[in-house]
DNA sequence: TAAGATTTGTTCGTATGTATC
DNA sequence: GGATACATACGAACAAATCTT
């Protein structure tokens, strides 16, 4: 498997990537983690004999994909980064800006993904996580007066899957949950608002965010799961009711 | 909300990073996709009014995320350039490098969604397809005869998964199937082989995935589902026994 | 094949901004 | 405030890639 009378000509990485890469392969290679030092623009500049402008380039590089993180004056430099979630979801938001994602594709994701993640929290959460629950859940006690108003509800909805999937301990799981309320916050944020508000539904989707604070307070995690299969079923009805579309555009940064 | 006394002290953005942030917006607001064509460098710098070197690191940017490609010569410079599969799961990966993913986590994902994966696609399949999937079911006919041979036998039944997960129509979950299937993957390739071949194993493996193809000709969404469940099972059973870590190491480009 | 034109790729020297001591 | 150490930015020049004729 050379790369020799490869078909498929590479395009010719040129030298600011692989800097890039070499940057990245001598940060794993010394098993550095978040804040270690990088070292600094001169010493690149002998170590890579390459010039300042490419090592530059080369930082902004890592810079965009969260990996460093640069400062100035004395003591400054490139130092090594986590990666924030934040980035992470926009990088992935521009994957799926050219994908064209339906309502019925997440939704068929959040309904197998949700029920697993509130199951999986029945009996591990604190006092103070159940608190921050409710105080999302009563955020609006009342039904919606204006289509305006339901639309604030659906997101502070929304605001309490992204919190729900804060708690559990599977980063990947929560990591999904919270990029899809992303979605659908955005999506609520930017659509139009033709329908009238849906007292049936809303009462449903509160009743629901209730039963499920007690079912997880109480750790019965079959009730937890099935309470949040039937909110998913109310909140897809709700969304498609409205026929939005995903919002196409570049976040990031 | 303005950003006045705000006492998060935002590290004020450096030029370059403002340009990138320009030009996508320019981009979005003409609605711009892949392939379409960028203002030349020199373009840029008139209409930034910035020199060569903050444009260029602009450029690396957009190029890091995916955004854009570059070439040389006559007609060259910079397109708008449909972001990668490959890539954005680099860039994921590169995310979960500092978050500590466990087997357990990556499979308590797989449980519920590949079984979803599966039903949805039974009787939806091409005999193109079909024909793909039992070459790569058949591609090991016997059990493995050394642990060396397990793990390509591993690697291949991954590859089944990865197969599946683009044939589906909702590229979401065909994107997060992919990535988990692409971490189990790179985790046996460097994994230890301490483990003597599971034969028991193999064999339940096996009858799964011709079962499974069975089950996708023949349209019968429920059985196919159940299958998958069944096999997750046993895919779990075999990638904990090697208690294996998620190899830590940065990826991209 | 070869030459010329176009556009990105890379270097260098210099100057400026910014944080620490 | 001044000195120091570092990144940030500019501009001019030259190199390399690639298209056209």
């Amino acid at each position: 498997m050379q790369e020799v009378n490869s078909p498929k000509q590479k395009p010719r990485r040129s030298r600011p990537v692989l800097v890039a890469d070499a940057i990245k392969e001598w940060v794993v290679k010394r098993d550095l983690s978040s804040g270690d030092k990088l070292p600094n623009e001169s010493a690149m500049i002998d170590q890579f004999g390459v010039s300042k402008g490419t090592v530059r380039e080369a930082l902004r590089i890592l810079e965009a994909q969260g990996l460093i993180v640069t400062k100035t004056g004395p003591g400054g430099g490139s130092i090594v980064g986590e990666v924030s979630v934040e980035r992470t979801r926009a990088l992935l938001a521009n994957y799926f800006y050219f994908q064209d994602l339906s309502i019925a594709d997440i939704y068929q994701m959040r309904k197998s993904l949700e029920p697993e993640l509130a199951a999986s929290l029945a009996g591990k959460l604190t006092s103070e996580q159940i608190l921050e629950l409710r105080n999302l859940a009563d955020q609006y006690p009342q039904p919606a007066k204006s289509a305006e108003e339901e639309k604030e509800q659906h997101i502070a909805s929304l605001a309490f899957h992204s919190k729900l999937s804060d708690y559990g301990k599977n980063k990947l799981l929560g990591f999904i949950i919270g990029f899809m309320s992303q979605i659908l916050t955005e999506l609520t944020l930017y659509k139009q608002l033709y329908e009238p508000p849906n007292y049936e539904l809303w009462r449903k989707g509160r009743e629901h965010q209730l039963q499920l604070i007690e079912a997880l307070v109480s750790g019965n995690s079959n009730k937890a799961r099935e309470i949040m299969a039937s909110h998913m079923q109310v909140a897809e009805t709700l969304m498609k009711q409205q026929e939005a579309q995903i919002v196409r555009r570049f976040i990031a940064e």
